[in-house]
DNA sequence: GACAAAATAAAACATATGTTTTAAATAAAT
DNA sequence: ATTTATTTAAAACATATGTTTTATTTTGTC
């Protein structure tokens, strides 16, 4: 975990080295607490080492966010690509589900992928310096992709308006389970969020959105001829 | 503005009185900076004021925040109420375009308004104390509400999940310029968010939810018949 | 106009936080 | 084994921030 690794010695005996346990710790408490309210304090005690080795590290603390939250976006999209199981060949209704179940899985999934999740949705709304980098490189490539699929389902008479709107219609339904859990833990405190719930919620994201779609090629056609 | 301000002597002269000036000021502050990173001292030099009048007018920070969050949602409601301009007989298509087009503006309405949107899209990440009163008084309404109608539009027969999993996908559609807004500026720097596109986004989320809510009706009578 | 209450101002407080400095310990290299 | 570079530790620094205290001014009332 977190490559830069080899960079160090390797100690002969057990612990792993104070970088290592840093960057562990400070993934944690960034993904709990948020940039601000993570203090250098918390995440050195909690990892078991000096208040100087984050600066000695990482040069400061936000620094050593950014190095969080690539590694965090890496190892996301390295577990759920957006084209998970699918080839560029099979039909745009394979490839929506594939690009819903990824996304969905990409936020929600509990491990330690879920941290770009929880990191993201705080940049959503209150953007750091890291943030044009979360938009060039995983927020613009996403929407690129869904709207070839979606212009490939709605046909080739739709308006560049009308993709574009669509998109925004199944990406706001994947990212809700994100940006609103809180509320939802809240207003049902029952729901569960594992595995199965996940497959449930994509299956009728994807669902959904392609009776929606499908209702607009339909209506195209019955207005051009 | 600002109800209690009867509470307050009234001066004769021009200037507003300093409770009320820290409550236009620290509005704007927190909804542009958040709880956290708006600064009792920002606010008091923006309006003209002592260091010491926020603890003295309003006891502390928090309670000053919790006070402009209430009064926020009251304006918020005031304009745009859930049922906007239908009755309790209308049917249930019309009445879920009205619940659409007033979630979206109630959020994106670009007045004194939108500080609840700006206001709670932070508490939707990082809840303050605060946030409870807001799903009870705000978010839980509104999805019984929204429950209601698409139980209507489902028909009788739909699971409590169908209901709430639809529930799920209109609001969140709503809710998606909210959190996404500054990603979707940056993504698309010349699209506007005026008057005109909001009709436009609430048509489209109309149009798109209703042709999956009556796909979901069509499917099930195919079924069970 | 005198007096009491309320509001404002200035300064100090107490604490939290990111960072730097300086010294000690540890590992690597010769 | 000695020396050098790297890493860890302890303390101090510098600053920011919410709050309180104390004094002064303003306002309302008799």
């Amino acid at each position: 975990m977190f490559s830069k690794a080899e960079k160090n010695h390797q100690k002969t005996d057990s612990l792993p080295r104070t970088r290592e346990r840093i960057l562990r710790v400070a993934a944690e408490v960034f993904a709990d607490l948020g940039f601000e309210r993570a203090t250098v304090r918390e995440i050195c005690s909690r990892a078991s080492v000096n208040i100087a080795a984050i600066n000695y590290h990482f040069r400061d603390k936000e620094n050593l966010y950014v190095e969080i939250l690539q590694y965090s976006k890496a190892l996301a999209f390295e577990k759920y690509p957006h084209d998970l199981g699918t080839k560029k060949e099979d039909p745009p209704e394979i490839r929506l589900r594939a690009f819903i179940r990824s996304l969905v899985l990409r936020i929600l999934d509990d491990d330690l992928s879920s941290l770009f999740g929880r990191l993201v949705s705080r940049e959503y709304i209150e953007p750091t310096g890291a943030f044009d980098m979360l938009v060039e490189e995983a927020m613009r490539p996403t929407f690129v992709l869904l709207s070839e699929i979606i212009g490939e389902l709605l046909g080739g008479r739709a308006s560049a308006m009308r993709v574009h709107m669509c998109c925004a219609s199944v990406i706001s339904q994947c990212l809700f389970f994100l940006y609103a859990r809180h509320a939802l833990t809240r207003l049902f405190p029952e729901q569960k969020f594992g595995r199965t719930e996940m497959e449930v919620i994509a299956d009728h994201i994807t669902g959904f959105s392609l009776s929606a779609i499908k209702d607009f090629r339909k209506a195209m056609k019955g207005e051009k001829k």
